[in-house]
DNA sequence: TTGAAAGCGCTAACAT
DNA sequence: ATGTTAGCGCTTTCAA
């Protein structure tokens, strides 16, 4: 193969530019990279660019030593809503400083993550981020020793200090027990996350800690242990249900697992929030799309995404700026989802209705 | 900058490798592209590289005029469902033949999609796929001009012929219209996709074919435009159930819509399907997670995805292959959403209930 | 400030 | 079959 494109005359190089504007091709270089140029020169130089329509190839930047002007992320997953909001808050940041995106899934190499890890760094991109990453230890372990820019977003647990972004899910689960305490809850089921996750067990310990707080006791049968899937929330909402003294609200660690509660307490002909009030954790989109909208505990997903983007470029500008883990705030969002538990909720409950 | 790595020792080039196996070092180019190669020489070289955990430098390989093993995808929206399953399938299909994917959002460069998309085509990527691109005219004529290999993904109405995969909308529309005229549906309320795209205009023709071959009459009044969004799904599913005679099926253009024309019916007390049936089309993942689950006129999303990769694979090795179109057929997934009208639904009718 | 020259790691002629 | 050589387009010394 003589040249990637069989259309040559396309191909505007450093170097026809430099010849168009007359200078040296190391100047023309000076200009891209904001070196010092004279501003004659530069002058000449930006206007045969934009003549000859130069576009800079970003390989050979990249090998010879620049940056590549692309940043890789590593998530498991793509169907997921969550990830979609935080690549959204990604794909923003990286925008505005004319950065590109490698997307890479973890599922695909399974048990040889490390290797992959090493296979990135020594390619095309100047920073990694991953996303929820499970089984992280070999690989950060990888990127930290070649001291390759890397940042988690929304991961907790691993054994040494790491640069993550991540929410308050510990406050979050604490503000949503909180609110549904206040408005006069005394039963609340909480279906938990993955507890392989360190962001599920922090909501799970915020919901039991509101509780203590509120003098209420820590019932363990209103905990059930979900995966933050649909159908899981669907069948823990309805062993919640199925108590002898059923919860008057149900709080789930995120929002497709309440989807599943809402269904489930729709399914025996309950009303939402009449008769069960239900309440969720992340606020994706689709919160405030279904009826009735669900009141969420907001975790900032775009911006963590976008924060993460920041992080990670202090490191690549500062390979060795300090460790740091950042957390933004969850907000409790309310919609129409919960409300003051009825009377009739509270004392009659025939769940066969 | 001297070294993008700090670690040189870790930085094995095929120089090294050449060493090691005491080989020159375009042997050790040959025996990665697996060109003739002794096999005593391809044994020593495969071990050095195994021991020195050499990995090739993408750029490098790319630079030099070799594949750089990356395609693009190009889509608008991340946090679409619809997106991630044509992307799981896509990665896929890239996994397996070691291609890595970079993802570039078109709402990036609003009006410069040409001079951007030309940036692409100057760059990393081997090819390019466009999923569901609006307004692609303008670089489609750049990608062409180029020769730059290029597939796109659920497009129609382009002016020209454009390689391209879709899936059988058309029939689609028609075989689920058709299945509840089948169950004894006599009135079927439809809600449009996006009328700008020519998926969703196939998929109307196709209801408003099967209505007709079935000698039913094309009342409009039925027809309700939506735009593939849940809330949109709701507002037409409610002025469908506002109707002095509405219908006794919805038949939504996609999961989405359909979700939200699920609310609206149960928003009202009444029950699905046993008082109105609701029919999906894409069959998403979340079709199969709700309650009752959605019938849905399946769209293999993720094949398309995988097919499209491979359309796209036939171009990057033979750029002059003839311009090509695959429809994938679309296929009814039976679930619970859907019955025979109870006879309650097909006389009284009291919406306050 | 500017130009010349030396690579970055690799592929693909070109020799042998 | 294998080694040698010349770039790919760029950044970055090094001189001037």
């Amino acid at each position: 193969m003589a040249r990637k494109s069989p259309v040559a005359s396309q191909d505007i190089t450093i170097f026809d530019v430099a010849r168009e504007a007359n200078v040296s091709y190391s100047t023309v270089s000076r200009v891209i990279n904001n070196k010092g140029v004279s501003a004659d020169k530069r002058e000449r130089v930006l206007r045969a660019m934009a003549e000859l329509g130069y576009v800079a190839n970003l390989q050979a930047r990249s090998l010879a030593g620049g940056k590549s002007n692309i940043i890789g992320l590593l998530v498991h997953s793509l169907t997921v809503e969550y990830f979609g909001e935080i690549a959204r808050g990604v794909d923003e940041a990286l925008a505005a400083v004319q950065y590109d995106l490698m997307l890479y899934t973890t599922h695909r190499r399974k048990g040889r993550e490390s290797a992959y890890v090493t296979k990135l760094t020594r390619n095309i991109v100047d920073g990694l981020l991953l996303v929820l990453p499970r089984n992280a230890e070999a690989y950060l372990e990888t990127l930290r020793q070649r001291r390759f820019p890397h940042v988690l977003v929304d991961h907790q647990g691993v054994s040494f200090d790491v640069p993550s972004v991540g929410a308050t899910n510990w406050q979050g689960g604490y503000d949503g027990t909180r609110y549904l305490i206040e408005l006069g809850h005394r039963r609340i089921g909480f279906i938990t996350g993955d507890m392989a996750l360190g962001c599920a067990r922090d909501r799970l310990a915020g919901y039991q800690q509101a509780l203590s707080d509120a003098g209420l006791p820590a019932d363990p049968t209103l905990i059930r242990e979900g995966n933050f899937f649909q159908p899981q929330g669907f069948i823990c909402a309805n062993e919640l249900l199925d108590l002898a003294h059923p919860p008057t609200a149900i709080f789930a660690s995120n929002d497709v697992s309440a989807f599943g509660a809402m269904e489930a307490v729709r399914n025996r002909g309950l009303r939402i929030p009449e008769d069960v009030s239900v309440l969720g954790f992340d606020d994706t989109p689709q919160a405030a799309q279904v009826h009735p909208t669900l009141t969420s505990v907001r975790q900032p997903l775009a911006e963590m995404g976008k924060t993460a983007v920041e992080l990670l470029f202090t490191y690549i500008n500062e390979p060795d700026a300090p460790v740091k883990r950042i957390e933004l705030p969850t907000e409790l969002i309310i919609r129409q989802s919960c409300q003051v538990p009825s009377l009739s909720s509270l004392t009659l409950f025939d769940p066969s209705r």
